[in-house]
RNA sequence: GGUGAGGUGGGUGAGUGGCUGAAACCACCGGUUUGCUAAACCGGCGUACUCUCAAAGGGGUACCGCGGGUUCGAAUCCCGCCCUCACCGCCA
């Protein structure tokens, strides 16, 4: 969320960014329509504390005049408060009336995207950052997609998954079960190597975490709800690693902040089915290891880059084909002022599927988190979030098995070998 | 699930209707001094919104788990909710 002190300091670049997300010149209009409610906001506010203020002076005096005794004076004075009381509360209908509306109109305007965030409407217009420069995978004509391969190998299977829970939550099993938590191993050593502090979190959050990341209230219905406890399944390890630093005030030499966990990740997502989303390529439930940091305003570009090295380093060793693309302002998300997207080929699907995101989100988040820190004077800023997948796993092992699908089985790459105790799959 | 206790500033903790935005201590920051990895002393030390000011600063309001109520006035009284802790029950 935007704070409305920035959006009144920096008008036109809140409008330019709208822009940029391809929003009309009406639906710009809600910039102006901010403003002019928290004028409103303020006179209204302004004019009640002024009356408050005259309550508590009065108070006071009646203090003083009941210890001497003053009686008559005392009554005088308290005949004076209904008035004032009644004139507070119009003010209050009022004003919840503004603040609701104010609020409802901010929680709706995006994140500003930032100057290198390329134009555009959708993925087709996303600008290839790093494209792939090594060799292709070649396959066989017959390659299989990793759905099939699976079901060669024994290695996950949905139809069981179905049985147990419902579509879209796979079930694992054998070196399937083995080669993803070596993927979690291998992906957690990598990050905890880079210095991120290992987490290991709840599944579940309550509202004010869900709310603090942003997943309330307009993800809302993303999140399986677990109604009678009021809790809701994480979809990403973002959401309890960020919050740890909900409402806290940090010193500038704690900066950066870097977390790290894997966690399964719940994702309800209805509504697509098809080709696309076959197999491993969405489901609702995957594993993931997150990466996520909190930084000083002043460096958080250069963490972004620093993420985004760290992922590439990750992919390089499990010797993936892979490109990186910076979001063009369609697609890029809500809360993000920019996004880099890492996308593996897969050679069997002939298409590429995306395996990362990593974003600053500057104060967009922290607004919200109330996560600050105090500079050397001792004022209080709101310091910039980050986080990216490093990596998720379900598009991993999708593309690992197509990619590596070789006549005598799967090869496992070099790197990950010590993890899965095998070096192929037959 | 049952019973009991409790939620106050970074921490411990005082405070049961006005002089309390909140004692004291610790931590932290600044300074003085002492020849020794430290002590003593002095000073400072919440957040948000807002008004004013060129700025430094000054003023106002709100906040003692959250929401509501009583009252001229609430951390303090009343109601509802949430959470934490302890014990019992159940259990990986």
């Amino acid at each position: 969320m935007l704070k409305v002190k920035y959006i009144r300091n920096n008008t036109e670049i809140v409008k330019k960014g709208l822009l940029k997300r391809n929003w009309s010149p009406e639906e710009i209009n809600i910039v102006d329509e901010v403003l002019l409610l928290d004028e409103k906001r303020k006179s209204i506010q302004h004019k009640k504390d002024q009356l408050l203020s005259e309550i508590k002076t009065l108070s006071k005096q009646i203090g003083g005049l009941m210890q001497s005794g003053k009686k008559e004076q005392v009554e005088q004075i308290k005949a004076s408060i209904p008035q004032i009381k009644k004139q507070i509360k119009t003010l209050d209908e009022e004003g919840g009336q503004v603040y609701a509306k104010l609020e409802e109109l901010l929680l709706s305007i995006p994140n500003v995207p930032h100057d290198l965030v390329p134009p555009g409407k959708t993925e087709e217009d996303n600008y290839v950052y790093k494209d792939w420069t090594g060799p292709m995978p070649e396959l066989p004509e017959d390659a299989l997609p990793h759905w099939e391969l699976a079901e060669r190998y024994g290695l996950f299977d949905f139809k069981l998954g179905v049985k147990l829970t419902g579509s879209g939550f796979p079930v694992y099993r054998g070196k399937g079960a083995r080669l993803e938590r070596a993927l979690i191993n291998f992906f957690l050593d990598q990050a905890t190597t880079a210095g991120y502090e290992e987490i290991w979190a709840p599944l579940m959050v309550n509202a004010a975490s869900a709310r603090a990341t942003g997943q309330l209230p307009d993800k809302e219905g993303q999140m399986y709800h677990i109604c009678k406890d009021d809790l809701y399944m994480i979809p990403t390890a973002e959401v309890p690693l960020t919050n740890i630093y909900r409402d806290v005030i940090l010193k500038e030499t704690d900066f950066p902040i870097k977390l790290t966990g894997y966690t399964p990740c719940f994702r309800r997502e209805a509504g697509s089915y098809g080709a696309h989303v076959k197999g491993l390529n969405r489901v609702h439930q995957f594993d993931k290891v997150e990466i996520v940091q909190l930084q000083h305003p002043d460096h958080s570009w250069e963490t972004l880059d620093s993420m985004v090295k760290h992922v590439s380093h990750v992919l390089d060793r499990l010797e993936l084909p892979y490109r990186i693309v910076r979001l063009c302002g369609g697609d890029l998300g809500f809360t993000s002022a920019m996004t880099y997207d890492f996308e593996v080929y897969s050679a069997a699907q002939k298409k590429w599927l995306e395996v990362s995101s990593v974003s600053n989100f500057l104060t967009f988040q922290s607004n919200r988190l109330k996560l600050r820190f105090k500079d050397k004077e001792g004022k209080i800023h709101l310091a910039h979030t980050l986080n990216g997948s490093a990596l998720a796993l379900a598009r991993i092992m999708a593309s690992l098995l197509e990619n590596n699908q070789t006549p005598k089985g799967i090869v496992i790459p070099e790197k990950l070998r010590p993890f899965t105790g095998f070096d192929i799959i037959q």
